[in-house]
DNA sequence: GCCGTTTTCGGCCCGACTGTTTTCAGTCG
C-alpha cells in the first residue's frame, strides 16, 4: 500500500468515527495522521523495510503505527473492515456533500434510511428531509443545490490554472472598490501547493461591506454560498469556489497568517500561543491574564511575538516547522533572485516556439548569467528532434550566438530520450562534446516499477548524463507519475553524481516537493529549470522555486543558484566526484 | 489517539456563518 492509499484509509476511518460520535480528539488524531502521511517525503513501506520508527513522525503514536504496519503487510486493516461493516456502503459519499456533516448524515440514514446520494435526492424530492425536526425547507434546498454543484464543481486545479484566475479577480475587485488598501491570495495558493482547492483572498478595506458585495455581485458568480459581515464565499460559473475575508488594516498580519493556513499549521501555532498563556485568532494575540489583545500589521511581528522565527508560507505544512522555528531551524530558503542560470530550454530547432536568439535575449534580459539550449534528441520525432548532423549545426549556432550576443554564457546541450531499454539517443562520442546533457523519459511510461527504475539508473550511470529531466513525467492533475522505486533512484543519483531536475513548468512540477526534499536529504545536486518552450516561459522559475522552498531547499542545495564561474568549474569535474564536491561547497 | 523545557495524565485552536431556533447546534476552514 502506498502513502496516499494509507492516508485515504485513515481519512475514511475519521469520517466513520465521526458518525459514531466517537471522541472528537480520536477523530482529529486520525485526520492529522492522514494529512501528515499524505505529504511524507518517503513511502511508509520503505521506511518499515528499513526498520525506521514510525512513531518519530509527528502525530503518529503506537496505535496508528501498528495499523500502518498491518496495512503495509497485509494490504488491509481489520479495524477498518469492522468499522466499515457498521455502515452502509455509500454513506461516506453522502458526507462529502458540503453542508452535510456526520450528525446530519447519521440522522438521514437512521431516520430516513438514506445511504447514498440517489436516496438523498429522493428524500429531498418527496419532502421527507424537510419534515425532520431541526431541518427545514431551506436546508433541503441548500443540499439539493450542493449536490448539483458537486457535479459541475472543478476538482482541485493545478496552481498554473488558479494563479491567473486569482490575479484577474484581484484586479477586478481593486478596480471596482477604491477603498481596498490591500488584497492578496492566502490559502494553498500562497503556500504554493501544486493543486488548489479553492481560492482564498485576504483583504483590508475602509468599507468591508462594499468589497464583499462587489464579489457577490460579479457577473461570473454562479452562486453565493455565504455572505456575512466579514466574509463571503461564492462559486464562479466555472465551478471554482472563492472565499474572501475583509477586515480592518490593523488586523492584516493576523488575518493573513490565519487565512494562509495550513489548518494543521494554525493548530500548532495556537498550541504554541497557549503554551505562552496567549490566545491566537485571526484578529491578533490576546493575553489570557489581562484580556488585552495585540494587533499585527504584518506576519513577521506575529511570529516574533510567539517566540518563533518567521516561517515562510511554503513551509506551513503542519509537520515540523513550528518546532524548527522554536530552535532557529528555519533556513534561508532559495528565492527566484538566487537562480543564476536556466538549464533546460527549447527553441524552434525542436519543439520550441521561439528562435534560439530570442530565447537567449530573453534570458539575458532576465539577468541570467548562463543558459543551456537543450533541444530534443532525434528519438523525439514528434518534437522535431535533432539528428547528429543537425546537433552539430545547433552547437555551432549556440557558439556563434554566445559570441554575437555577449554578456551571457551558453551551454551546448540536449534533452535526450532515455529509450525504453535504458539506452540513450546519442552515442557517447557525441555526448562528450556537449556541455550539458539532460536525459528524460518520454516514452514507454507504463513500464513496471523494476523496469523503469533500472532504465533510469542505467541512464544515470552514463558519465555524460548530467541531470535527469522531469523524473516522474507526471502532469499535475492530468497524467500519473511513472511507477518506480524513487528511493533507489535518489540513492543512485547521489552515488553517480547525477543531478535531478525540479522542472518548473507549472504543468509538471517534477520533482514534486516531497521528492525534492528526499533527494536534498540524500545530497543529490538539484537544479531548477523552466523547460521553457517560449521566451515568456522563462518566468516560470518561480514555480520551481516554490517547489524547492516547500522542500526546505536553500541556495546551496540548488546547482544553478551558483554563479557562472562556480557552476562551470563544477561541470568540469568527473561525475563521480560531483556529489562530494557539491556537499563541500554547500 | 497523541503528547510533554511546568504534565506519563489531562489536556487537545478558534471564530464565522446558517438555519432553525427563542439560545444554539452543526458545519466549515
Amino acid at each position: 500500500m502506498n502513502n496516499s492509499q494509507i492516508a485515504e484509509m485513515f481519512e475514511n476511518i475519521a469520517g466513520l468515527l465521526e458518525m459514531k460520535s466517537e471522541k472528537v480528539f480520536t477523530i482529529r488524531a486520525y485526520q492529522r495522521a492522514a494529512r501528515t502521511i499524505e505529504r511524507l517525503p518517503m513511502e511508509l513501506d520503505a521506511m518499515l523495510r528499513e526498520e525506521q520508527d514510525l512513531r518519530k513522525i509527528p502525530g503518529i503514536g503506537k496505535a496508528i503505527a501498528d495499523k500502518i504496519a498491518e496495512m503495509v503487510e497485509t494490504n488491509s486493516l481489520r479495524y477498518y473492515d469492522n468499522l466499515k461493516a457498521e455502515f452502509p456502503d455509500g454513506i461516506l459519499d453522502v458526507m462529502q456533500i458540503p453542508g452535510l456533516g456526520p450528525k446530519t448524515v447519521r440522522r438521514l440514514w437512521q431516520e430516513l434510511g438514506v445511504t447514498n446520494i440517489p436516496e438523498l435526492e429522493a428524500a429531498i424530492e418527496d419532502g421527507r428531509l424537510e419534515s425532520l425536526p431541526r431541518l427545514g425547507k431551506k436546508t433541503a434546498e441548500n443540499i439539493a443545490r450542493q449536490i448539483q454543484f458537486q457535479r459541475t464543481k472543478s476538482k482541485r486545479m493545478p496552481i498554473a490554472r488558479a494563479q491567473p484566475i486569482c490575479d484577474r479577480l484581484i484586479a477586478a475587485l481593486k478596480a471596482q472598490c477604491p477603498g481596498i488598501t490591500r488584497i492578496v491570495p492566502g490559502g494553498s495558493l500562497r503556500r504554493f501547493e501544486e493543486t488548489i482547492g479553492d481560492i482564498d483572498l485576504v483583504c483590508t478595506a475602509d468599507d468591508p461591506a462594499d468589497v464583499l458585495d462587489a464579489l457577490a455581485t460579479m457577473p461570473n458568480v454562479a452562486d453565493v454560498l455565504g455572505h456575512g459581515d466579514t466574509k463571503v464565499s461564492v462559486y464562479l460559473s466555472d465551478g471554482i469556489q472563492i472565499d474572501l475575508r475583509v477586515v480592518h488594516e490593523r488586523h492584516f498580519g493576523a488575518l493573513l497568517q490565519y487565512f494562509t493556513g495550513s489548518l494543521q499549521h494554525n493548530i500548532l501555532l495556537r498550541d504554541r500561543a497557549n503554551a505562552l498563556n496567549l490566545s491566537l485568532n485571526e484578529y491578533g494575540i490576546t493575553d489570557r491574564e489581562t484580556g488585552v489583545m495585540e494587533e499585527f500589521a504584518d506576519e513577521p511581528a506575529l511570529y516574533q511575538r510567539l517566540g518563533l522565527q518567521y516561517i515562510p508560507p511554503e513551509l506551513r505544512q503542519g509537520v515540523g516547522e513550528v518546532k524548527a522555528a522554536l530552535d532557529g531551524g528555519i533556513p534561508r530558503l532559495v528565492e527566484v533572485g538566487d537562480i543564476r542560470g536556466d538549464l533546460h530550454d527549447h527553441s524552434d530547432w525542436s519543439d520550441g516556439r521561439d528562435p534560439m536568439e530570442a530565447m537567449i535575449l530573453a534570458a539575458k534580459e532576465r539577468g541570467l548569467q548562463y543558459l543551456a539550449m537543450t533541444d530534443h534528441s532525434v528519438g523525439r520525432g514528434i518534437a522535431n528532434g535533432l539528428s547528429v548532423a543537425r546537433l552539430e549545426e545547433h552547437m555551432a549556432t549556440v557558439r556563434r550566438l554566445e559570441r554575437d550576443i555577449g554578456g551571457i554564457r551558453l551551454l551546448c546541450g540536449t534533452e535526450m530520450d532515455i529509450r525504453a531499454d535504458g539506452t540513450l539517443d546519442y552515442a557517447d562520442d557525441v555526448l562528450e562534446r556537449l556541455d550539458w546533457v539532460i536525459a528524460s523519459v518520454h516514452s514507454a511510461m507504463g513500464q513496471d516499477a523494476p523496469t523503469m527504475t533500472e532504465r533510469i539508473i542505467k541512464a544515470m550511470r552514463n558519465p555524460h548524463v548530467d541531470v535527469i529531466g522531469h523524473l516522474s513525467t507526471r502532469l499535475v492533475g492530468e497524467r500519473q507519475p511513472v511507477e518506480a522505486d524513487f528511493e533507489a533512484i535518489f540513492r543512485a543519483a547521489a552515488a553517480t553524481g547525477t543531478a535531478l531536475e525540479i522542472n518548473a513548468s507549472p504543468e509538471r512540477l517534477d520533482l514534486k516537493d516531497s521528492h525534492a526534499a528526499r533527494a536534498r536529504e540524500l545530497g543529490v545536486p538539484l537544479v531548477i529549470s523552466t523547460d521553457a518552450h517560449t521566451a515568456e516561459a522563462l518566468d516560470n522559475t518561480r514555480y520551481g522555486v516554490g517547489v524547492a522552498r516547500r522542500a526546505w531547499c536553500e541556495p546551496r542545495h540548488i546547482l544553478n543558484a551558483a554563479p557562472a564561474d562556480e557552476f562551470f568549474s563544477f561541470l568540469k569535474l568527473p561525475k563521480n566526484e560531483r556529489t562530494e564536491a557539491f556537499a563541500r561547497s554547500a
